[in-house]
DNA sequence: TCTGGGGTCCTAGGACCC
DNA sequence: TCTGGGGTCCTAGGACCC
């Protein structure tokens, strides 16, 4: 059998965390930008704040109910999501971090009676260090633990625990609209409904050749796993990243070609440090620019380029340069760029790049400039050491204008508690 | 005024090989 | 009238996830 674990209104309860003043009340946690709704207390749900709807939409509700606003905190949550992580570790063998706010745990062994009490032991104790509210799903299968969630959640009685077994599979089945479905997006969900199938168990009754045919063996796949046959492993460790992209919308629209540069420069840069992460290279990179798609009254431009670097390359001085090439041969005057990013793929381990004929880097002594860059930017923080390029102005910088406080990853914004 | 960021997998079709 | 058989690699586009 197989758990989902995933926390409940994640950034949310992550502010919560530190402001228990937040309980009980409407609260939600905006997107880079402060642009769209990304996380929303129950309360906020109640009141029907939709996910991802833009702000400045909600202005009239956010006064009205007295809702509180957070920008995102990324080093927050990250924090709080490892600290999550580490403990749910110690509760299974095997354990694939999913993604900031949910895992799946092996629970091989375990009898349907133990699993019961197992759950809410785990649940229990993952608040009790963190603070941090779980429900917990579980199945014979991955799909089968998303499905379980669902309930988990949605169910008071459940009380963030619900177990689909073979005995109740098909009633559980049968509750589960099909959108909410694990696999199933909204271009499968609105064909399915043109052919009446309107629940999971309606899915598990299809013939397997239609669905074959309709949704390709991904279908097949989700078909299978709702029957409790299993078609996806746990993923115990995280596969390389086949591609990387590093992209922001900016705070301010942007016309000067040395701004852009700079954000440019600075997304190239973080590329090639999450090369370096997961001991990557790579050989193709793609830069893009684009105007603001919501002003209709000014003149839109978008464009990217692709190039192919001679050889795969983690470093951050081969990088910058690469994408600054190109941001010159895309830039045009006259308009004002909203969003940038870098996006780097082909990408291979370091250990093994083929090498060129007409190389003229010395990649061992670029490596080991490398090296010490991270190291001394890991000792003393982020960007302490960063390449001109990069600037300091950070002109094009989000706006975050309800950002709380670092409160664990900060020796300056560690709260101060009055006894 | 204001609208997020980062990924994966699958397939069809074209180009190519013998 | 009729025109082989068996492959690989690459890419764009569509679908999905958080």
């Amino acid at each position: 059998m197989y758990a989902l674990v995933d926390c409940n209104n994640f950034y949310v309860s992550c502010e919560r965390v530190f402001d228990p003043s937040l309980n009980g009340k409407p609260v939600v946690v905006l997107s880079n930008n402060d642009g769209c709704v990304i996380s929303r207390s129950n309360e906020a749900k109640a009141i029907g704040i939709p996910m991802g709807k833009p702000a400045f939409e909600l202005k009239e509700l956010i006064e009205k109910y007295n809702i509180k606003v957070f920008s995102t905190n990324f080093p927050l949550y990250g924090d709080m999501s490892s600290r999550v992580m580490n403990i749910l570790a110690e509760f299974s063998p095997e354990i694939e971090i999913y993604s900031i706010d949910e895992a799946f745990l092996n629970l091989k062994g375990y009898k349907y009676i133990e699993l019961q009490d197992y759950a809410k032991k785990i649940k229990d104790t993952v608040y009790l260090y963190t603070g941090i509210p779980v429900s917990i799903g579980i199945g014979a299968t991955k799909t089968l633990a998303k499905a379980a969630e669902y309930f988990a959640k949605k169910d008071s009685k459940s009380k963030g625990i619900c177990i689909i077994s073979d005995e109740n599979r098909k009633e559980y089945l049968s509750r589960l609209p099909i959108d909410e479905v694990w696999g199933i997006g909204r271009q499968h969900y609105k064909m399915l409904n043109k052919y009446g199938v309107k629940t999971a168990l309606d899915f598990v009754n299809l013939r397997p050749q239609w669905i074959r045919n309709q949704m390709t063996v991904v279908g097949s796949k989700t078909q299978e796993e709702l029957m409790g046959i299993e078609c996806f492993d746990l993923e115990t460790s995280p596969p390389s990243k086949k591609n990387i992209c590093v992209s922001r919308s900016f705070g301010n629209m942007i016309s000067d070609y040395s701004l852009l540069a700079e954000a440019v420069s600075n997304f190239a840069a973080s590329c090639a440090e999450k090369l370096r992460h997961q001991h990557s290279c790579a050989s193709t990179i793609m830069v893009f620019v684009i105007t603001n798609r919501f002003r209709k009254d000014l003149p839109q431009y978008s464009k990217n380029v692709i190039v192919n670097m001679p050889v795969a390359t983690n470093s951050t001085f081969e990088i910058i340069k690469y994408a600054l090439f190109i941001l010159r041969n895309i830039y045009k005057d006259g308009y004002q760029y909203k969003k940038a990013g870098v996006i780097v793929s082909n990408i291979v381990p370091d250990n093994a790049v083929q090498t060129a004929l007409f190389d003229e880097i010395d990649r061992e002594k670029q490596n080991k400039v490398m090296l010490a860059m991270d190291n001394i930017n890991k000792k003393y923080g982020r960007n302490t050491l960063k390449v001109a390029a990069m600037g300091k102005h950070r002109e094009w910088k989000l706006k975050q204008e309800k950002l709380s406080r670092a409160y664990t990853t900060k020796w300056q914004d560690i709260i101060n508690v009055k006894v």
